[in-house]
DNA sequence: TCTGGGGTCCTAGGACCC
DNA sequence: TCTGGGGTCCTAGGACCC
């Protein structure tokens, strides 16, 4: 019988922390920008359990979590570090199960045969204690027969926990759960879905009213197949990526557009860096602006033909800005928040020399 | 309380083609 | 002269996730 094991590591930048600082283990410790250290737009990016005790949640910012929480000890985020640790769980998962798909930073699914739900339960377990004795992290897991459950049960196992959910039982598992649990319905779904009289999972079970069936289209039918516990249709697993952005958020909103175009000069450099380290060229192009009142605007151009080197990638976003800041300017005349540029439609680097601009000059190419 | 920096997927309209 | 149906690509925005 196939089964899904889906791994999720408790306060994943947290814990990859206290690896460094055991003495920190049982305090309340956060990963963020110190709001004690000065003004910041920063947001909490993951809190410790004792931390949440006090109400502290990631994405708040972090002069509310200090309020609320003012023993944390605060600690710079290290993405690096994350990286690496998230490799380190995959590399240990992959020595034990032939398919390890990665669906997060933090989180990873493997496929597992085993005659019953016990015997899938016990290699949770032995999976967990595995990954806190090796790599001292630690782990929930959801043991089930699709992705979407096994997620769903892995929440449900926090932290530290193993939670099995039989074939025969996923409908009464899930009916008195809140819409909310299901990956992918988010605050809004959730809102909408409660107008029309649709609170847990259960109801859902039931079936949606004709005009809720027209409003939800594809995700309503995938909705009320999960909620009955029928079979779900995985998502492809590993792709390569299909976008990347680097984006900067100003510490006060500015309206000189020269300031914003320094800054995409930048954010171009750093993202054709990264693209030309896992040698992707890229044929789409696109600035987004974060307004002050928090709306956001984009633009977007295809290129004729795949490119790489930030010459044509910050030309091309500079060129983008410019409208799109001309037609704010006809009208709202907002400030600018935040500014991002983004890349897709992703082909390989060739092998072939490329253009002009993967040179920073003339004379050998540096570094 | 005042909201980061990454990402993914979906929808919808218009252009364009057969 | 005014017209169908289907498909793909592109753009913009939105919801959601970690």
């Amino acid at each position: 019988m196939r089964w899904v094991l889906y791994i999720d590591i408790d306060a994943f930048y947290v814990s990859c922390e206290l690896r460094d600082r055991p003495d920190l283990v049982g305090r309340a410790v956060i990963v963020g920008p110190d709001p004690s250290k000065g003004p910041t737009r920063g947001v909490v990016l993951s809190a410790s359990y004792e931390a949440r005790a006090f109400g502290v949640r990631s994405a708040m910012p972090v002069g509310e979590a200090g309020r609320r929480c003012p023993e944390a000890v605060w600690i710079a985020a290290d993405f690096p570090k994350y990286g690496r640790a998230a490799e380190e769980v995959r590399a240990r998962l992959a020595l034990r199960f032939d398919e390890v798909v990665p669906l997060s930073i933090d989180e990873a699914a493997v496929r597992l045969e085993a005659p019953d739900a016990d015997a899938a339960g016990t290699v949770a377990l032995e999976v967990q204690s595995d990954l806190r004795e090796s790599l001292r992290l630690p782990a929930s897991i959801g043991v089930a027969t699709s992705r979407a459950v096994g997620k769903i049960a892995s929440d449900r196992a926090k932290p530290g926990g193993v939670v099995v959910v039989r074939p025969e039982s996923v409908a009464a598992f899930l009916a008195p759960l809140p819409t909310r649990s299901i990956p992918g319905v988010g605050p809004k779904t959730e809102a909408r879905l409660a107008s029309f009289g649709i609170v847990t999972i259960g109801d859902l079970a039931k079936g949606l009213p004709l005009a809720a069936r027209r409003e939800f289209g594809d995700s309503g039918r995938y909705f009320i197949r999960l909620a009955r516990g029928e079979e779900l249709v995985e998502g492809p697993d590993v792709l390569g990526p299909r976008s990347r952005s680097s984006d900067r958020t100003f510490e006060t909103d500015v309206s000189d557009p020269r300031e914003v175009e320094v800054a995409i000069d930048r954010l171009a450099r750093e993202l054709a860096e990264s693209l030309a380290k896992e040698r992707l060229r890229y044929q789409t192009v696109a600035v987004g602006v974060r307004w002050e009142d928090f709306s956001r605007t984009t633009r977007a151009r295809t290129l004729t033909g795949a490119a790489e080197g930030s010459e044509r990638l910050s030309a091309t976003a500079r060129r983008l800005f410019e409208e799109l800041w001309s037609a704010e300017a006809a009208g709202r005349q907002r400030k600018v928040r935040t500014v991002s540029v983004h890349t897709e439609r992703f082909r390989p680097a060739t092998d072939r020399q490329r253009t002009l601009d993967s040179f920073d000059g003339p004379g050998p190419p540096v570094k």
